[in-house]
RNA sequence: UCCCGAAUAGCUCAGUUGGUUAGAGCAUCUGACUGUUAAUCAGAGGGUCACAGGUUCAAGUCCUGUUUCGGGAGCCA
């Protein structure tokens, strides 16, 4: 019987002297043979348990060790010590697993990062990674509450697709033929036709196409899955695997659209927030000794609460891709030549360009809109003056691009014109064109990099941290 | 993939112009102490200096290649 016991959470929170509680959890430290911080997970806060000199035997002392999970049942009592408002006096202690004092890695001290990532098996059990994967879960909860108030349909897209149709990316091949001596046509390509599905497949890149199929029937839904893209990519925010959140929504347009996912951040920033406080605040403090090593111009302006009250307090701002290109022409960095990369009407925007929109010109989110058409994908609404498309991207200070989302373009002519324009298969993607031909509406949508979002929120720099097991390039461990 | 940097004890790091037996703090182990807060005090053990070549009387240190890691860029969410 293991389900009496009482979360460390609970217990620090509630009025629970005098209660005799069983508590299971992980040892933190073992100071002085007589006291443990113990955590299991549900605070950062770990409970003290005293145990009696002379209570236990030398030998069951010697094993409460550092990451030994203990089960105590004993007397919660207003602490005699300082540093913890409660304790439990410990009646009855069993050590229900030992843990190796020699061989186990974790210390009661700072850790790296990057020493913490080779044991990203272990790394939970840090005060750090407690919290950030605590504000994760808030934060994916949070989605789903989000969208389920406002109606939307949660829709589960494939994870194995055919189609590379929207060209986000290298794709991942998804096969059961050999690795070695695979069929192959009469030119010597692979003969796929004796693969699985009887065709190519891969894992999705994207839900996108799937869901607006959904979105003209449901009006509404949202993905929110797994993604993959093959790239190699080695960066401190890319993952060869990661989670994606993307809404579709039939009658919407870009203004809607960019509405909507204000709200959506603003929603999930709040919930982790008023969920999530005390690990924000750890978090918080967390970032600020990190800065420490920094020089003070490379120190983030806001602490990490105030950043995000102050998201929370501030309209994101919107301009056009034709507003941004004249900012930075205008810009003293363009003048100065600061930047690497030219600055003109129809770029691409780099990195640079978005960072200084966002962390020097406007200091806060920035939503661009109405890009070039021959910079954005085929499903792109053409806007009138036949150079932009009804694109929204939105830039996060120290993130960059959160946010990629547009009006779709629901006239089937236009569509079919701009899909053989840009070498995309009609015929292949008739499926997709078949919400064009069978009562369109104009819709709208966006996608939102999970990871990125819990990235802004926790202050973390490397997206590896804030995913359990990250799959980068050369790197699939656990 | 490109540019820059790094790799020395379990962890974080020092190691001088190439020169005896490669050091420190923390962790671990042993002992002491016992209301501690990353407990403290004393002692001990712990190293293929990433890997493979090369230069040299002599390489942790210099050179070449490889691998991995970190930062930046590209691709993007």
């Amino acid at each position: 019987m293991f389900n009496n016991r009482v979360k460390i959470k609970a217990l620090l929170a509630g009025d629970t002297i005098g209660q005799e509680v069983t508590v299971m959890g992980w040892v933190r430290t073992f100071r002085n043979n007589q006291f443990i911080a113990l955590n299991d997970g549900s605070t950062n806060n770990n409970l003290q348990i005293v145990v009696e000199l002379g209570q236990l035997d030398d030998a069951t002392l010697k094993r409460i060790t550092t990451g030994a999970s203990l089960r105590v049942t004993g007397e919660v009592v207003a602490s005699v010590g300082k540093g913890q408002t409660v304790e439990v006096k410990a009646k009855q202690l069993d050590i229900l697993g030992d843990s190796d004092a020699e061989k186990y890695p974790l210390q009661p001290k700072r850790h790296s990062p990057e020493f913490l990532r080779e044991i990203a098996h272990l790394r939970f059990r840090t005060n750090t990674f407690g919290a950030i994967f605590r504000v994760r879960h808030s934060l994916a909860f949070a989605v789903h509450k989000f969208f389920n108030e406002q109606g939307f349909v949660y829709l589960h897209t494939p994870i194995i697709t055919s189609s590379d149709a929207e060209g986000a990316g290298e794709m991942f091949r998804v096969t059961t033929l050999p690795a070695t001596n695979p069929p192959l046509n009469d030119d010597g390509s692979v003969n796929f036709k004796e693969d699985f599905f009887g065709k190519s497949t891969n894992l999705t890149v994207s839900g996108q196409l799937e869901g607006e199929l959904g979105a003209m029937a449901f009006s509404e839904i949202y993905t929110f899955g797994p993604t993959f893209r093959a790239e190699n990519s080695n960066t401190t925010r890319h993952l060869a695997e990661f989670w994606m959140i993307e809404p579709e929504m039939a009658f919407y347009d870009l203004e809607d659209n960019m509405d909507l996912a204000e709200k959506f951040i603003k929603y999930i920033i709040q919930y982790a927030m008023d969920h999530n406080r005390e690990d924000l605040e750890f978090l918080a403090q967390r970032l600020v000794e990190e800065e420490k090593q920094l020089p003070q111009d490379k120190r983030s302006e806001l602490g990490l609460i105030e950043k995000l009250e102050f998201v929370l307090n501030n309209g994101f701002e919107r301009i056009t891709y034709t507003e941004a290109i004249d900012i930075l022409l205008n810009s003293p960095a363009y003048k100065k030549k600061k930047f690497q990369y030219e600055v003109k009407w129809g770029i691409d925007m780099q990195s640079e360009h978005e960072r200084y929109l966002v962390e020097k010109h406007f200091k806060k989110p920035v939503i661009v809109t109405n890009y070039p058409k021959d910079i954005k994908s085929f499903y792109m609404r053409q806007n009138d003056d036949g150079k932009t498309v009804a694109a929204m991207d939105i830039l996060a200070p120290g993130i960059g691009e959160i946010v990629g989302g547009s009006q779709r373009e629901e006239r089937l002519e236009l569509l079919e014109q701009r899909m053989r324009e840009m070498h995309v298969p009609v015929e292949e993607m008739s499926w997709y064109l078949d919400t064009r031909r069978f009562g369109t509406v104009p819709h709208a949508g966006f996608g939102l990099g999970f990871e990125r979002i819990v990235l802004f929120v926790t202050g973390m720099t490397n997206i590896r941290d804030v995913i359990a097991f990250a799959r980068t390039p050369k790197n699939c461990e656990f």
